[in-house]
DNA sequence: CGGCGTTTTTGAACAAGTTCAAAAAAGCAC
DNA sequence: GTGCTTTTTTGAACTTGTTCAAAAACGCCG
């Protein structure tokens, strides 16, 4: 699997409407033949454009991935936003959140090994660590930061502070956990979540104790200090300065 | 990429030898060119052997990585049991250790990242979650009881039987963090490894506090629960009886 | 040595991701 | 509408992982 290039960015409605065409079979196929299945000529085939043309408006076969991603955290926000509403404390929203997550993901169980495959490797763009991502992520993180911020749970600043983020990784944690459990409707997932939420909700408040203020202190420097280097933009990719784009 | 089959097993000296050859060749040729870069075509040929033959010996490109696991593993003991010799604290020990394993891993930092996508695929045998990959893993984390074991540190005996498992799950989340940090001599992950095992130390004692023991019970029924079911021979897999194997 | 089953080895073929140069279509200025 | 540029589209070719049937080598029995 080479790298893919450049996934050129549509300048016609003609074009948008080519490449919206070939995403939606693409989605559509994954959906229902998975993976391995759904080759680019099938895409291409069914989509009834030439294989080339697909290739055109998606550098590779990882960037239809990509879009799978902005559809599944889009579906998740639709459904994560009201049910925040209706909770109050953070254990209810946050248990919420994550079951949701879970939820929405369930029907695409079978390839999410490929999925969290192709963002495991820090080269690929669709990584959620990389700094391509960033967009998507801090998206991502930013649901947390609702989760967290409406809150009236006594939290100390500095916590309240990188609490999004370190749900937002627990989060990550919890999926990976979920791509291999292979547990009738996924049971063991929903009682890790429904278990962990509940320690993180005693951690948290064990964690807010002032007893605890010189060990939370170091421990969330540590988190600040590697979390900021997460987006470096000092990266050694993209070697080609590219003329055609802007 | 599809799935690879069985890898024959070798039957006849000149095998065996064939088989090695092929083996270290592609070691080489990894730990020099990287994984993409190092195609089975290219293996072959330095071998001297067809490329069919390669195949018939390793089932996919995916066994080649498999063996590079074990041979880092191997190397990662050979430098991690003496060290521990040298360490009695829990603390020192499981610094030591890490580090090793971060030492031992660096040359090939390149192409972890494709090491670590192969692994997260829950179809792919080299899955270190996997059933098939269980002699590996049990191995890997006898490496952690030996650490716990010799250790007079006073931990209840609950934690103290799941604590090999658990470190073993901290330095699996230790080589994530390794494989995307791009720091200058990998920095960041050596900060993470001592600011870490300096929090774990802290925590482990704090765990073992009399008033913790309900949350600490709690939690640690849930690893376990959770643990058990990670090697499920209920697998769906192998859909074929091998007749030749035996 | 000669036959014969087994293991090793080969080479060709296949599938699928990716690249690329060039043709076709669309957009646009005049 | 005509000519020019840009965008879209195509189709063929290339690469690489993988499979497979058949040839070659081997081991062994009589």
């Amino acid at each position: 699997m080479k790298s893919g290039k450049k996934p050129t960015a549509t300048k016609t409605p003609k074009g948008e409407q080519t490449k919206a065409l070939i995403l939606n079979t693409a989605l559509e196929m994954l959906h229902q033949r998975g993976y391995e299945n759904t080759t680019m000529r099938a895409i291409a085939g069914k989509a009834g454009v030439s294989l080339g043309n697909a290739y055109h408006y998606f550098g590779s076969k990882d960037h239809l991935i990509q879009a799978f991603y902005h559809r599944t955290h889009e579906d998740h926000l639709r459904a994560a936003l009201p049910a925040l509403q209706k909770e109050s404390s953070l254990k209810a929203r946050l248990l919420s959140v994550i079951r949701l997550k879970i939820d929405t993901l369930e029907p695409y169980h079978e390839f999410a090994g490929v999925l969290f495959q192709t963002a495991a490797d820090p080269h690929s763009p669709l990584n959620p660590f990389a700094h391509t991502a960033a967009p998507v992520r801090r998206d991502s993180i930013k649901l947390f930061e609702d989760l967290v911020a409406e809150t009236k749970a006594r939290i100390p600043d500095d916590l309240r502070a990188e609490l999004p983020y370190l749900l937002w990784l627990y989060h990550m944690g919890i999926i990976l956990f979920w791509i291999h459990d292979s547990s009738r409707k996924r049971a063991r997932t929903y009682r890790l979540i429904d278990q962990t939420v509940d320690l993180l909700d005693k951690l948290i408040s064990l964690a807010s104790n002032p007893l605890m203020r010189p060990v939370r202190k170091k421990a969330l420097r540590l988190v600040v200090e590697l979390r900021e280097d997460l987006t470096p933009d000092s990266s050694v990719e993209e070697k080609e300065t590219e003329k055609g784009e802007r």
